[in-house]
DNA sequence: CGTCCATTTGATCAGGGTCAAGACGAGTGG
DNA sequence: CCACTCGTCTTGACCCTGATCAAATGGACG
């Protein structure tokens, strides 16, 4: 406490329209935590005491069937916000949140949740953008699982990944977080199996270049084309 | 205008918490209207003009992929509202929705969705519950599609129509309203010859009982069986 | 250097998609 | 009232995508 850097995360959406002083008023009253590597952020099913603001690192969402398959819902980045079930009308988390890598993370009460909505309306509006975006993420996972082959679903994945958590390299640009061929699975509803044989052919292909616990796409554009299934298979 | 019976919607879960006098003041700002079996409500891209509440009938909702398959999001029933693209920062309507039967509906401009929700807070909170609920079952669907098999997913389809659009008959409970094999195969990701096959398999066992655009449930509590998986094939 | 985990690759095979053909039912116009 | 037509539904045959399982390889880290 004390030592967070405001100029860091003025310039968030969330925090969008939001004058200075009113900032400094939700940000003082958040806890900053360090949530190390595999570790959980908020638990399924766990009464949702907090909500959260990702400052650094990624956090994995993923939610488990009774039977225990586990389904990734979303990968967060830093500037996002997590566990708002309170402002959906929910007591507890949907989900299992994991850190990806070491996080730093803002925590609030989710008492407070109602109290910031009422009194900084942007925040509210802001939030709730976010939410529309997620819904219109979550119709399009839907519409992607129901209507692509996996090729398609995987390289989708691959894109968005990057899009959120792309750093150029020299070779192309490397997804940011460790992910393993079983991350990316679960991501698109298949096996790590047909994951690692997309991937083997694609790096073939030059299209991308695989590592253990990484990926890097080579030439995004060509997977964009296998994404949107316009190629006519060899 | 004016044939509008308000104690057939101050009950609804969207308007809970308005005082009556509130609840005038939106409903009084609304066009009544009136939909034709098969006619759009609102148009996929089109310019978000309206939202709207079912009053009666039923809705189905439809995201089009650009190669042309179709994919349902959701059935709305009366009482809900739709086409709240606004609430969500959006301009345009995510999707089709057009009328399973005749319908009624009450819209607003768009333009008063602010509005409402800084005037009666309430109502803005209602609202986003809702958007919340979607948003779960959403992801619900996304979970389905990414680990349950066809069997299961129309299952858990004929599940879901029963519990909100079901009336008990003599036989089972009914889906109340017209629905194909096709209708079915697009809420769950499959195509219309295995949903037609699953139903003739299951009419033989005396678990449903089939029509034309029509399905009875016989034995809901088997069906579920299925839906969970929990059943050894023959 | 050894252990653990991620990854690769092959062989097999079943779930369910695709296509063709026909039956059935409902509404329409004569 | 019948014949016709159109859309829905059924059923069969075939085959392909991708799941499953087994086994081996390879990297990272203690």
């Amino acid at each position: 406490m004390g030592s967070l850097d405001p100029s860091l995360i003025a310039g968030l959406p969330v925090f969008d329209g939001l004058r200075a002083a009113d900032l400094d008023r939700i940000v003082g009253q958040a806890r900053s935590l360090r949530i190390a590597k595999d570790h959980p952020v908020f638990e399924q099913e766990q009464e949702a005491h907090s909500f959260f603001l990702l400052l650094d690192g990624h956090v994995r969402v993923v939610k488990s069937t009774p039977d225990g398959q586990e389904v990734t819902v979303r990968y967060i980045s830093p500037g996002e916000l997590m566990g708002i079930a309170h402002a959906l009308g929910r007591a507890t988390y949907p989900a299992n949140a994991v850190a990806a890598v070491d996080c730093v993370v803002l925590a609030w009460p989710s008492r407070l949740w109602s109290t910031f909505a009422a009194d900084y309306p942007s925040f509210g509006a802001n939030t709730y953008k976010a939410v529309g975006g997620r819904l219109q993420d979550a119709h399009t996972r839907v519409i992607e699982m129901a209507t692509e082959q996996v090729e398609q679903r995987v390289a989708h994945a691959l894109l968005k990944l990057a899009k959120q958590a792309g750093k150029k390299t020299e070779e192309g640009i490397l997804i940011d977080f460790p992910i393993t061929r079983q991350n990316i699975a679960e991501m698109t509803g298949t096996t790590l199996f047909t994951v690692s044989r997309l991937l083997s052919a694609w790096e073939e292909q030059q299209l991308v270049k695989g590592g253990r616990q990484k990926v890097t796409l080579v030439a995004p554009h060509q997977l964009l084309l296998i994404a949107e299934g316009r190629t006519q298979k060899s």
